[in-house]
DNA sequence: TGACTATATAACTATATGGTAATATAGTGA
DNA sequence: TCACTATATTACCATATAGTTATATAGTCA
């Protein structure tokens, strides 16, 4: 227990926002909200239908994972679709919702899947 | 809204697993603890001085993030040796913790720093 | 054994948030 | 305008959890 101190690489600040950027894609009906946009922009009628959730709290999410930057939102006529924002996004949408499922239809070790997505995902 | 159905490749289960991996990685004080663990295992009582948390708080983080696999724990006498679990997690631990904070000392586009980390983390 | 150190745990508070039901807002088309 | 559809928002409840303080457990060394 010696010359400890500086380890603020990272200050509080960034860890606030990676943290809160994890904390974004630690619900499962956003991680079920962005696997349902991977294959292109959906309005949230859709998002509802494909989720299972309600309206409420689709939107709810939604706009969650827009004001986290997650998903871009464009209105046009009487619906709003969203899109997955950037494509560093699109990646981690992918390493966790991709294939990867699949293979863990019944109990697995989290850490395989998450190997074999980056490999997948590569 | 037409043949909307079946996007359950991903089964619940799996989506309820990957999302508390992520809720593990969605706090700052275990995203700090996670970070000083890069360079090697470290006992309870360095990671406390090292978080600049209590002893109390590091101590349930590290419970919390070994039962979700992301640690190991090893006690070699009077104390308790931490470190990170798989390469994997490692990889993940090195995608957010590493030295992608250092260029968000200020406020920056959270996306940049995940696909600046993904290049340097290849 | 007893004193000491290191870690874990229990009880508690305060806060955040997921879900819901009801309502509001806004666009469309008659 | 009015009826209709789509989305967002508000208010509320229930639950989870980060942090704290105090205590318990367990190892070490005399």
């Amino acid at each position: 227990m010696a010359d400890i101190k500086d380890m603020s690489k990272l200050d509080d600040k960034a860890l606030q926002h990676v943290a809160k950027y994890f904390k974004a894609l630690a619900e499962p009906m956003r991680l079920k909200v962005l696997n349902a946009l991977q294959d292109g922009e959906k309005n949230v009628g859709q998002l509802t239908e494909l989720s299972g959730g309600t309206q409420a709290n689709i939107s709810k999410h939604l706009s969650l994972l827009d004001q986290y930057g997650l998903v871009k939102r464009e209105s046009r006529g009487n619906c709003v679709f969203y899109s997955i924002a950037d494509p560093s996004v699109y990646e981690l949408c992918e390493l966790v919702c991709g294939q990867i499922g699949v293979r863990m239809s019944q109990e697995t070790d989290i850490s395989k899947l998450f190997t074999a997505a980056q490999q997948s995902a590569q």
